[in-house]
DNA sequence: CTAAATCTCCCCACATTAGGGGATAGACCC
DNA sequence: GGGTCTATCCCCTAATGTGGGGAGATTTAG
């Protein structure tokens, strides 16, 4: 069976010369061809792809958004950006908006055959340039990928379940109630959250409870 | 001229086949070829390669550890981790320690001559599994890449800087001494802060304050 | 220049948290 | 069965924070 493929892009020429373009290959199968997402979703649930290729800059909705809308409502569906941006905002948003490859307007005519076979076949198809930001995001973002070990502070269950009501900015009392059990039984736990976590007031509590994700 | 490449790997007929391989390419010119990285800086620094051709699993140190101390010396060196690994772990820990590209041994034959030269043209190749599992990441942590926009409280200067105080666990007297004001000036300043963020107590408004990174 | 905002300081009364102590009952380990 | 850990509860006192006012000086914006 084939690979359908739909197209979104506000240039008719390009629509077209992409269209040439994977007729070349005889799996591959253009389902729909569109020149704006203002509709994207029910364009894109009329004729099934497998794969949308999403032009960036057009009228009315860009296609950051209408990766959005489609990711949304058709999680299965591929998406491939095709643009001529580059900077890091346009390929970061794509990406963060369920994009799963991006390439270059100029790369198209040698890569994106490839690149749609990439993508089939569970790949991340980018252009070079795109693949690199990327990467450098990704090593500049690792703090937040990788969390630094977090040292245990052996906090019990129950210690646990306190401090995140306190994070959530719960008093004693309302800690109380809400777990059921007494304020005076609320201030041990407290207490013994304060030796584990060697502080002395709520604020450095919830400070290094967030900061560290102990919550 | 050429692009000077060295390997490490610690099984020789790999190394020999890449560098059989390589040889294919006239640019290309392997300018060593290291069975371990205990001396990688040593190594590196001696035969100046302008990329390294790494493997994960190696005696004595990982490649991974190898890449984070070239790179701290030798920053401008490319390098690309050619290993048959491809969990998350080592992948995301290999990119963080600041390697450009992570291509699979099952890809060698095929695809390590263009990884290269996309390395030398500012490119990061990746196996396409490994290039899914970092758009699935970078996905995964959008929140930390795009700070979703954080709304803005019309905190003035003072009440900025009582914030960052209050948040990193001072007390209203402290935090008086520390800014040479007096108690009751703190107080008034944090009262406009819990009107500004519409909170009603200390540890929520440091809750707020480093989740929004209003700080 | 006037009005608004900001920063500074003060008072009183009340609520909440902090630090010190101690106690009981159940679970778990050896 | 004795020791350790956890969760539960209690008391007292002192310190700190909260909520409601008001008020003068200075800077900023219209």
């Amino acid at each position: 069976m084939g690979l359908r493929i739909a197209i979104f892009d506000d240039n008719k020429n390009i629509r077209e010369s992409i269209t040439l373009l994977l007729q070349t290959v005889p799996e591959f199968e253009v389902v729909g061809s569109f020149s704006h997402v203002l509709d994207c979703v029910d364009d894109v649930k009329e004729c099934n792809p497998d794969i949308v290729l999403m032009d960036i800059e057009m009228p009315g909705m860009s296609g950051i958004e209408a990766v959005l809308v489609i990711k949304k409502h058709l999680p299965h569906v591929q998406i491939l950006m095709q643009t001529v941006f580059e900077d890091d905002d346009r390929v970061f948003d794509s990406i963060c908006a369920g994009a799963s490859g991006y390439i270059l307007k100029n790369h198209l005519n040698t890569r994106l055959i490839d690149a749609i076979k990439e993508l089939q076949f569970g790949g991340s198809p980018m252009s070079p340039s795109v693949a690199r930001k990327v990467l450098n995001k990704m090593q500049s973002v690792s703090s937040a990928i990788k969390p630094e070990e977090a040292p245990d502070y052996h906090l019990t269950a129950r210690e646990k379940e306190v401090l995140s009501c306190l994070v959530n900015g719960l008093s004693y009392k309302m800690i109380a109630s809400d777990l059921s059990i007494s304020y005076e039984t609320v201030r041990s736990h407290v207490k013994k959250i304060y030796e584990k976590l060697h502080v002395a007031s709520l604020t450095e509590v919830v400070a290094k409870a967030i900061n560290q994700r102990i919550v």
